[in-house]
DNA sequence: GACTAAATTTCGGTA
DNA sequence: TACCGAAGTTTAGTC
């Protein structure tokens, strides 16, 4: 296998899993790593199977495959030298999957018991829209001040970051001015938490299947 | 197909590739969108065949399948209602996957092609080690005056952010102060590049394949 | 279409 | 082992 691209690769003759898509994707698959796939083409694809040449075939290749990708430019040829096993299959549409439990969740969540975020706060709104994007939940403290929540399944330096920049540009707004942050998230990185904590912004763990079990009306199907 | 872990998702009956690897990972695979399982389970696991119960069998469903991850606890339930096809192989161990073309290329092109950041410059070294991670290259301007060069394959917002945390570091340091940054990338985003200089940062676009080409001694292989 | 942020990210390196 | 940063990241959402 020899892959041309963003990057260049190779894999040495072994036994692999291929997998071809209906739309063109090409997966190759050891028998271990999960999830990703040692080399892969995605879609949209050109298959060619070449003509396996005088000194290919003297080598044992029995098949030369040529995945292409037009619009990239990206180039994925394998050479196989044994077929174990070949078989085809329709799988028909997919229905979608359905998730939750994610970063949205944790939003939903956290702007029903805003109370979290300290005894009379309240809700101004989510995803208050900024120039530079929105901000995950607005709230007021007790004494009417504005928070700017940045909410984060991990909490990492990259969303301290953001928060910041936010901050910034909210406390240049005379309406808004003072806004104070919050970091919340279900796991803060020490770094993440001692640069927040750094710039005044207040770290604040959230307990996902606490606050599940808070909602109102809620039931677990297993 | 029903898991439940760092969140929870429902796939509903429809044809699939379900992939079982020799380290225990677990894979269900759509017949499009490559690359990614729709949903899977990472080793280590455990791999139980639950009986069916007369439920469940009523409704059609022939094997049961339990995967669990004993340290998560996360746990992915696969009700199977046919199976359309159905073998096993051994693939034997891997041989590595051989990459180049990587972050790590650029920074070793461009720590022997310094002279890219300008006429007179000078490496220092690679890798150079602050207190918060390392930067990727400091070099001396034609005055001796340090410069850190923070390299990407995709220059981000992200990338801008975290050479400014180190020019601020460094800064500080009254042994390497003044300190000017320079961003260097394959591609430079223009809101990358709009907040890099605004913080004075220079920004430098990297070819990889005219700097591969000025490499001494490079064969290329095909 | 461009860009930003999330991801059950995964994966590798290093302290 | 924990943590940080890269990845051929991919993917989804917004402007």
């Amino acid at each position: 296998m020899d892959y041309a691209g963003r990057l260049s690769a190779h894999l040495p003759l072994a036994t692999r899993l291929l997998v071809v898509k209906a739309d063109g994707s090409v997966l190759v698959h050891s028998d271990s790593l999960s999830y990703k796939p040692l080399n892969w083409m995605s879609p949209p694809t050109t298959f060619t199977l070449d003509e396996v040449d005088e000194e290919r075939a003297a080598a044992g290749v029995v098949e030369l495959w040529r995945v292409a990708n037009p619009k990239t430019a990206d180039l994925l040829v394998i050479s196989i030298h044994e077929i174990l096993h070949d078989s085809s299959h329709e799988l028909g549409v997919d229905p979608g999957l359905q998730k939750d439990g994610v970063e949205a969740d944790l939003q939903r969540l956290l702007a029903e018991q805003i109370e979290l975020l300290g005894e009379g706060h309240t809700l101004v709104r989510r995803e208050y829209m900024t120039a530079i994007g929105p901000v995950d939940i607005l709230a007021k403290d007790p004494d009417g001040a504005s928070v700017a929540v940045e909410i984060k399944r991990r909490g990492d330096i990259d969303g301290v970051e953001q928060l910041t920049r936010y901050l910034e540009l909210m406390n240049r707004d005379p309406l808004l001015a003072p806004v104070t942050g919050v970091f919340a998230a279900q796991e803060i990185k020490p770094q993440a938490r001692t640069l927040a904590e750094d710039r005044g912004i207040r770290c604040l763990l959230l307990d996902y299947d606490t606050m599940r079990g808070l909602e109102t009306g809620h039931a677990r199907l297993f």
